[in-house]
DNA sequence: GTCTATAGCCGGATAGAC
DNA sequence: GTCTATCCGGCTATAGAC
């Protein structure tokens, strides 16, 4: 699997995106057409992610973004209740997709290994490169019940890593120097460093797939055990 | 090296610190009594980083700092021109003593090795613990020249990393299948992962020097060259 | 050096016309 | 559905007493 045959299968049009977007929040907005709430939700989003790119969440006002996205603030309150819901609905939403993505993903192609997870969740953040970096950023201005909600997809990753690592291990494929927990603790910053740092790697001219190659080595170097050395090494 | 011994030497107590920090904006304060600003200069720092780690920086309000930390918020004033200056100080003032400290360890100990330049940075974002947190997370609110400023320390451990390894490379201890630089880049966040989620890791009763053993598996064998591979094993 | 009191502004949120 | 106009609270920052 590479970026691209990912994203013929997985890539939602950002029609599609909003649209599942609109529909899983669907009471909360009083506008009830929906052609029209999918496409001011998604300017409204887009138009949240860039202004809380250089500032943050906390220091965009309402009126910078009811500026940048073309609706007044009367017109915004059509589709949030107050400041803060907004940041909740991305939060919520990215989850959501995140989980069922994985999900779909790890049934589909009976993708069990740690290579397919691992490349998942960075075509992934790829993809949705703007959620993941608002999510990881704003993280801290949830309240407690929301983060747990909004952490589940974390969590979800962190926990398929493990079962994938204590599979490998337990066949003797993968040493076991390091736990299983803290090989995956190791690699999730390595995850988010792709959607957090991604103007670095594209400027300096690495592809996403070159990327996952090197966290692959990482990682699996990491796990080897002495005689699966040497073969890793030719390959 | 370990963490115990690298406190003994580096380690600077609060009230070095805070005189550190006084001496460096020296001008830029009206109170003259360094005693007497060394001290509230220590809480005000202190109540920034309490109430900016749950909320932000940009959400905490003067009011609620002013509170926190016993002063009024005329008192505040006299030790910073506005709210944008606080930020912008403790910016300004790790980065600075990051440098010293880095340059100190490396010219004392002659230490130019991965496994000192990587615990050196360990261990020093587990003592500025706070500073370091606010430093990642409030690194958007900068204007570009102070980004600039606070992102020189960054550099400078990147730096070193490269060069090290690039040295290993040639000495033919490390493998080149990665480059220098992408190791280095991949290095990164594996060091901000302790400061960003210590108590993830002090939970799981993960020790700062289990953490340095576990980073530096992962690094040494990511480079490790295939003849090198069985030793690193029996170690 | 530190306080209280207050100026002045800006941001979130709402009412009501269209 | 969307806009304009406006309210009101809270914020940063300052003036001036002690």
């Amino acid at each position: 699997m590479d970026y691209q045959s990912f994203c013929q299968q997985y890539q939602p049009s950002k029609k599609e995106l909003f649209t599942q977007f609109y529909h899983f929040f669907k009471d909360k907005f009083s506008v009830k057409n929906e052609r029209i709430a999918v496409e001011k939700l998604a300017t409204i989003i887009e138009a949240t992610f860039k202004l809380s790119a250089n500032q943050s969440f906390a220091n965009m006002s309402l009126r910078q973004l009811s500026k940048e996205s073309g609706l007044s603030m009367g017109g915004l309150y059509a589709y949030i209740q107050n400041k803060q819901q907004l940041s909740l609905f991305i939060h919520e939403f990215l989850s959501y997709f995140v989980i069922k993505t994985i999900n779909q993903v790890t049934n589909n192609k009976g993708c069990n290994n740690l290579e397919c997870i691992i490349k998942t969740h960075i075509y992934l953040s790829e993809l949705l490169q703007p959620w993941f970096f608002f999510a990881f950023m704003e993280s801290k201005n949830l309240s407690r019940d929301e983060i747990k909600a909004a952490i589940q997809s974390d969590l979800l990753m962190e926990s398929k890593l493990i079962e994938v690592i204590k599979c490998g291990q337990q066949e003797e494929i993968y040493s076991t120097i390091l736990k299983a927990e803290t090989v995956a603790s190791l690699t999730k910053p390595l995850l988010s460093e792709w959607y957090l740092k991604r103007w670095k790697y594209k400027k300096r001219g690495m592809s996403i797939d070159q990327y996952c190659l090197a966290v692959m080595i990482f990682i699996e170097r990491g796990l080897s055990s002495p005689h699966s050395l040497t073969e890793l090494e030719q390959s």
